[in-house]
DNA sequence: AAAACGGGGAC
DNA sequence: GTCCCAGTTTT
């Protein structure tokens, strides 16, 4: 983009930014832990999902110093239901460097930011463009879409090496004098008007200077190939009560899906019997099964896979070997335990069947 | 470079 | 059903 145009579309863009920005809570502060927070919570996660959460999350988190003091099962607790939940784990544990290694007070620049667990390329450059008002690049799905049609790039954005391009042009073109609104201009313009389908060009304050507006077709950028393959997984899911009114709960390993949360035993369906399942369960979690209803079925679907689940409700005399990651718990000790949203599903399913007896 | 990693909303 | 969302880490 030529020089004068520049100046003429940081200043589109900016004026337009303080005019028309949505009033968000994480927009009402300046507090490089609360920006980085929010910056977190919304990776890969809309608005209106985050926001109940952020206010939550810091009203029981206020500092860093909370944060990096909280238990994780309290932490994931408040996570529950957000998904991707190593970035929760990732974020206390970026906290808990910068409250030990930078006497609490979060780096001001890239080199130093970026070396916090959980803080990529995108998250350095909000916190420090937003908290701090540098100029640097924080590039996200919203500035690709956007620049990919202001600047006619067609660079896939599916292949990682795409987002370097981004990058420069975000460095080529930041407005020195207002980083911060002019990367937040750049997220709220393709938030609320580039959107990815049907963009509303009439609206937009910087369509003037926009490439594909005047030349192409803004609606088919930016250009992006990649296609993922969903796995499909069948699961029987049990809700065992012992007879003493307690509830058999696992907790998942420390890594890979849904790390360390808290689910009811589940095995794998391996045909469509149902009682080699049952035989399964008694016999990988030393059960003495003593009756079985029907519960919900459901399909839960991941980023990459997806579930499907048959679950029962299971009455059973209390053992004494159980695996090391089982417990028993009565119902108000589970509701303490973070649990992803199918396990939620299942209770939520457990508890309408058994309060209509 | 590709896959893993949640959940939900919009079309 | 598909896409994608204020992405990062692991393989």
């Amino acid at each position: 983009m030529y020089y004068q145009y520049k100046k003429q579309f940081q200043q589109a863009l900016v004026e337009w930014y303080k005019r028309e920005k949505r009033d968000l809570p994480w927009r009402r502060t300046c507090d490089p832990y609360k920006i980085w927070v929010s910056e977190v919570m919304l990776q890969q996660t809309r608005v209106d999902t985050v926001i109940p959460y952020y206010e939550r999350f810091l009203s029981e988190f206020p500092t860093l110093q909370h944060l990096a003091d909280a238990e994780e099962e309290k932490l994931l607790k408040q996570w529950e239901g957000l998904g991707y939940y190593s970035r929760a784990r990732n974020l206390q544990a970026g906290v808990r460097e910068v409250v030990e290694n930078y006497n609490s007070l979060v780096p001001d620049n890239r080199s130093e930011i970026s070396k916090l667990k959980g803080v990529g390329p995108y998250t350095a450059g909000a916190v420090l463009s937003i908290a701090y008002n540098k100029a640097e690049h924080a590039v996200d799905g919203n500035v690709m879409r956007v620049l990919s049609r202001v600047l006619l790039i067609e660079e896939d954005i599916a292949l990682p090496k795409t987002k370097k391009t981004f990058e420069n042009a975000v460095m080529e073109l930041i407005d020195p004098m207002h980083p911060s609104e002019f990367n937040q201009g750049l997220m709220e313009l393709g938030a609320t008007i580039c959107t990815p389908t049907s963009p509303k060009c009439l609206l937009c304050p910087v369509r003037e200077f926009c490439t594909a507006f005047n030349e192409g077709q803004p609606e088919n950028l930016p250009i992006k190939t990649k296609k993922v393959k969903m796995k499909h997984i069948p699961y029987d899911v049990f809700v065992i009560k012992n007879t003493i009114g307690q509830f058999l709960v696992e907790k998942r390993p420390a890594k890979g899906l849904l790390a360390n949360m808290w689910q009811f035993p589940m095995v794998e369906q391996v045909g469509n019997a149902d009682t080699t399942n049952e035989t399964k369960l008694a016999e990988q979690y030393n059960l003495n099964l003593l009756s079985r209803e029907k519960l919900t079925s459901f399909k839960h679907i991941f980023s990459h896979l997806t579930w499907h689940i048959e679950s029962y409700s299971i009455g059973c005399e209390e053992q004494a070997k159980l695996p090391g990651n089982c417990q028993w718990f009565t119902a108000e000790e589970m509701a303490n335990l973070p649990m992803p949203v199918p396990m939620q599903k299942v209770w939520q399913s457990y508890k309408i069947e058994t309060t209509s007896l």
